[in-house]
DNA sequence: CACCCGTGGAG
DNA sequence: TCTCCAAGGGT
């Protein structure tokens, strides 16, 4: 791609501005942009946790979260205070459970700051908070002129100058070629501006060039070609592993254990459940986790979960106990209480396989 | 750099 | 059913 000459960028700018000023969308940790032309900028602390919940993670799926999540903490020090299994509780559903914990530290960090770091270097430091939470906080909280690069802006990118190079390992093209706009007028909703084009107009599949600001000068438009960018590298396919999962009902709850603080669904609950091999169980199940065979348990419907780099098909054996032996490390979790607790989306599908099998729900 | 880390919706 | 993917970061 050329070098676009300076006035070809400010024109461009100038362009995406005008189009945000008409067709911002309303998000709840926003400011509009009329407002943000007055001098108005949005909580710090609302914009970083918006900015976590997002990575990754679309709007529509974001919105509930971030909601429960303000009105819980409304201030970062009523994070930083509190107890990490209710965040976790408040983000079971959500995924990349690391996230959750990097935010309870790094709340902390910032309450110990006393205050939000109001640069982009300072912002990096906190655990958490990458090149491009860095950048989109530094923009769209202070107004400092970065221009962060996330999905949306690559897409709007490769298709504007026609960028060939495959993502992800073309990141560093990306960021070279964003940093083009990097200008110290209106750079928050510059960046807010960008996002909205790629998710609204500029979409992955069929974008809706009509009513694109730069439809007269993006060249995947003028040749037709839109579909094909940006390009990427392939991907490698999921490997498929098998577990058995207990659903072990006692008179004082649900058998449930706090997996480690690290890796998959860290600092998360978990039923009993057998190590994930690529091979299926056969029999046994209930021998192998040391449970009595002679019990009377039920087989309920399998439970498949599609994890980021492997399918899981569990297998799920319940049974309903007059009392529970103490074992080690498990306690006991009330099942009008399993909507609130840190269970993450799998666990809460084998409950409820277990809990429908027990004719419970 | 390659891999790990969730989930639900859209087409 | 299947594929893709959404405001990435840590190691």
């Amino acid at each position: 791609m050329s070098t676009p000459s300076p006035d070809a960028l400010a024109e461009l700018r100038y362009q995406l501005l005008d189009w945000y000023d008409a067709h911002a969308r309303v998000l709840p940790w926003r400011v509009p942009p009329l407002e943000g032309k007055g001098g108005k900028r949005p909580d710090p602390y609302h914009v970083w946790l918006s900015e976590i919940m997002l990575q990754q993670t679309g709007v529509m799926t974001v919105k509930p979260y971030f909601t429960a999540f303000l009105k819980r903490f409304p201030t970062v020090q009523d994070l930083a205070a509190a107890p990490l299994d209710e965040i976790l509780g408040l983000w079971a559903g959500l995924g990349y459970y690391a996230r959750a914990r990097n935010l309870h530290e790094g709340a902390k960090a910032i309450a110990a700051l006393g205050g939000f770091p109001m640069g982009e270097a300072g912002l990096r430091s906190i655990k958490g908070i990458g090149p491009y939470t860095a950048a989109a906080v530094a923009a769209i909280a202070f107004d400092l002129p970065h221009v962060p690069v996330d999905g949306n802006i690559e897409r709007v990118l490769s298709r504007l100058w026609l960028i060939q190079a495959a993502l992800p390992a073309a990141k560093p093209i990306f960021r070279e070629a964003a940093s083009r706009f990097e200008h110290p007028h209106r750079p928050g909703d510059f960046a807010q501006a960008m996002m909205d084009l790629g998710a609204t107009i500029c979409t992955p599949r069929n974008p809706i060039c009509g009513l694109c600001p730069w439809s007269k000068v993006c060249k995947a438009y003028e040749k037709g070609c839109a579909n094909d960018y940006p390009k990427k590298q392939p991907k490698k396919l999921k490997p498929v592993r098998y577990g058995v999962a207990f659903v072990v009902l006692g008179p004082d709850g649900l058998l449930v254990r706090r997996r480690l603080n690290e890796g998959l669904l860290g600092g998360m609950l978990e039923v009993p459940n057998l190590a994930w091999r690529d091979t299926p169980y056969e029999t046994d199940a209930c021998v192998l986790q040391g449970f009595d065979p002679r019990a009377d348990w039920i087989s309920c419907d399998s439970v498949r979960h599609v994890f980021t780099h492997f399918d899981l098909r569990m297998q799920v054996l319940a049974v309903r106990l007059s009392e529970i032996s103490n074992l080690e490390g498990y306690h006991r979790l009330a099942p009008e209480a399993v909507s609130q607790a840190a269970l993450p989306s799998l666990m809460q599908k084998i409950i409820a396989s277990g809990l429908k099998a027990l004719n419970l729900l």
